[in-house]
DNA sequence: TGACAGGGGGTGT
DNA sequence: ACACCCCCTGTC
């Protein structure tokens, strides 16, 4: 099979602040998306819906190629993915970084970080199965869901399976993808899904409190997991999804020791605005950075 | 090189 | 609180 041919290298819209190279990597490869590879050469390769772009940075500016069968639709696709429309140097200056030292010192840290905006459906897929999963586990998961029950993107590469595709597929195939007892949540979910249609784009396009609501009626959705899918699949930037190491991470940082998720939700509205989910992003990059140092 | 614990970014009961 | 699954990682 000959490799296919790829689109020449082309600049993303520009928007500021630059990107970095640690920014990239943490927006690419820190938990929000679950389908994106470094390379060999140091780009990174992702795959979303029908789409197959390569990015790469080059003097603080974002490039990207994708296999020409798919150029036109990917490179259709990238500003919304991207988020390039968001205006990020206002976005994150709107945040109480003037009153709080610990956030000042996580935006100085990650200038290049940015929230994806995913396509629903694939990122409420790549979140049901990333209970109790650390990121490289989820990837596996959601490379093998894709080879085994996705369409081709293009020889070599596929998407991950529809939500009416995975309604058609055995829950033992399902775990078979490594799923585990996540497998059920998946089938289950699927078959909802199936024979609800329009429910998941009503969804999306529901006031952030309602979109949760519904999102956390799914069989394998709670609070973290509803809200890690409107902040990364759907721009929800008020979307503060409270997990273990932002436990520990508010507790450590803010002195919050013993409370509860549910306050430590109250507590990021309160504290950080309207855009909660977008500071949540930067502490925990700085956390993860830090866990790394530690090793 | 291989076996063996231990624990894991959550949800449901 | 504990089960749910089972892969990854570190360790011997």
């Amino acid at each position: 099979m000959p490799a296919p041919a790829w689109s020449d290298w082309q600049p993303l819209p520009a928007f500021a602040p630059p990107w970095d190279a640690a920014g990239l990597a943490e927006t690419l490869d820190g938990g929000q998306a679950f389908r994106w590879n470094r390379q060999p050469t140091g780009s990174w390769l992702g795959l979303w819906a029908g789409c197959a772009a390569e990015v790469r940075l080059t003097n603080d500016a974002l490039q990207w190629r994708a296999p020409a069968a798919v150029a036109t639709v990917t490179g259709a696709a990238l500003p919304r993915y991207f988020a390039a429309q968001e205006d990020y140097g206002a976005l994150v200056d709107s945040l109480p970084w003037r009153s709080d030292p610990h956030l000042a010192r996580c935006l100085r840290e990650f200038p290049g970080l940015r929230i994806l905006r995913q396509p629903f459906g694939e990122t409420l897929l790549g979140f049901l199965c990333s209970a109790t999963k650390q990121i490289v586990q989820i990837k596996q998961m959601l490379a093998l869901l894709a080879s085994r029950h996705g369409g081709k993107i293009v020889p070599g590469h596929r998407r991950l399976p529809t939500w009416s595709e995975l309604a058609e597929i055995p829950e033992a195939d399902l775990r078979a993808c490594l799923l585990g007892f996540r497998a059920r949540y998946i089938h289950q979910t699927a078959r909802f899904i199936a024979g609800h249609p329009g429910w998941l784009d009503e969804t999306e396009a529901l006031p952030y409190f309602e979109a949760k609501a519904r999102l956390c009626s799914l069989p394998g959705v709670g609070e973290k997991i509803a809200d890690c899918v409107l902040l990364f699949g759907a721009g929800r930037l008020e979307a503060f999804p409270v997990d273990v190491w932002i436990l520990k991470a508010m507790a450590a940082r803010y002195g919050l020791h013993g409370w509860k998720p549910a306050q430590v939700t109250q507590f990021g509205r309160v504290h950080f605005g309207p855009l909660a989910g977008l500071a949540q992003q930067y502490l925990f990059a700085s956390e993860r950075r830090a866990a790394q140092a530690k090793g």
